[in-house]
DNA sequence: GTCTATACCAAGATAGAC
DNA sequence: GTCTATCTTGGTATAGAC
């Protein structure tokens, strides 16, 4: 684990030195969990993608699983980080300010995770997974900081008469949803916009308040 | 292929010899590829949930891949029929009703689901699979069906500013959501409802059309 | 640090007895 | 119709050379 450059039996392909072999073995982990699943994707094929050979895998992970443990680890805490400095950033703010630049920073951080990882979120094997407890808690975290924003954002009517799943599960769903649509074609800034305003239509706020919001918002955004 | 009564060795584990074993099979799988992905299930496993042993299953099946085929088509076919009965049902009636009505007949119908199998969607090595080709576009049925009926009962300062993802993609990710919550807890009525109502909302359907609405459509579905 | 070679095990699928 | 036994393949992980 002490890479000094010219050591070690050089690589087979040397295509791809550029990065250090454990992100690349990370990337290439990242997207074929997501294209394939956690147990459809076999060690080979991230070797394979990541350049090297299977066995070398294994100077950098002590196992398959210890990878994907890594890669749920960096996932949320980019989102619950994001969330925090949204959070401290919008003290001023009004509620419904504060949900749609929280739908919004988000969701960047969902789309800019290479490979849409934030997908592994929605995979039943890596939710099994023993790896999965340590981190599932953090996006529960999450989960409740959508539901007290979006209590404060909702009309009084919408929020009466949404039992469970509370707003905060309905919206993070509706936010995590930009992982599915992220299969089909790139997801642009105008993506985020339809369902952050989606998220304000949720919980009730009007159309000119919905466009206030994401005026306010965004150079909110902008200043952070 | 041919099931009298008597025929056939005996099972080890007489269990469960209630149902016909090819339904306990597909059950068993359902429940597995659901809560453990489809790589992540052996056919050992199935086995042990039907009853039986492995390569009985051989005898029901001809490949794994095969009983995942017949989960997926039962799956779609269930959800288009129930949206088809529905449109057929709804001629004149206003297009806020027809979409509470569909959210809610398709939602019952994913509910309705064993094991929660309309969860196999969103599975990527579901989705890579061959067997997923022939039953995906009926899903893109679906949802070109939830964006014209949405068309209808947007607002037009919705529509308007709705792009890509188009409401019916929005609006289908957000009924499927409900198979995530099942994970949690179980998926009442009022569960139902409230993504019914977040449906019209999202449409910017204003609180009293959506009372009405959902009146409207309960009853409708009740005749129907 | 990466390679080759391989141990070890579990998977899907088949053959043939009962 | 289901069993036991087994074949074949392909998986993760380790050992040791370079």
């Amino acid at each position: 684990m002490s890479p000094r450059p010219g050591r070690g039996r050089p690589r087979l392909l040397p295509g791809k030195i550029a990065a250090n072999p454990r992100d690349q073995i990370l990337a290439a982990a990242a997207e074929l969990f997501v294209s394939r699943g956690y147990a459809g994707t076999t060690t080979r094929e991230i070797a394979e993608g990541a350049g090297l050979r299977q066995a070398s895998i294994y100077y950098h992970f002590g196992s398959k699983e210890e990878i994907l443990a890594v890669l749920l680890e960096r996932s949320v805490q980019d989102r619950v980080e994001q969330a925090g400095k949204v959070e401290a950033g919008m003290g001023s703010v009004t509620p419904d300010v504060g949900l749609y630049a929280l739908a919004v920073s988000d969701m960047s951080a969902l789309v800019a995770m290479p490979y849409n990882i934030g997908m592994l979120y929605r995979l039943p094997d890596v939710i099994a997974s023993p790896v999965y407890d340590r981190y599932g808690h953090l996006r529960g975290d999450l989960v409740d900081r959508y539901g007290r924003v979006a209590q404060r954002a909702a009309e009084e009517r919408v929020s009466a008469s949404t039992g469970e799943p509370g707003l905060g599960e309905l919206l993070v769903q509706m936010v995590e949803s930009v992982v599915s649509l992220r299969r089909d074609d790139r997801v642009g800034s105008s993506t985020v916009a339809t369902i952050a305003a989606a998220c304000l239509r949720l919980c009730g706020v009007a159309e000119d308040a919905i466009e206030q919001a994401r005026e306010a918002a965004l150079s909110a955004l902008a200043r952070a």
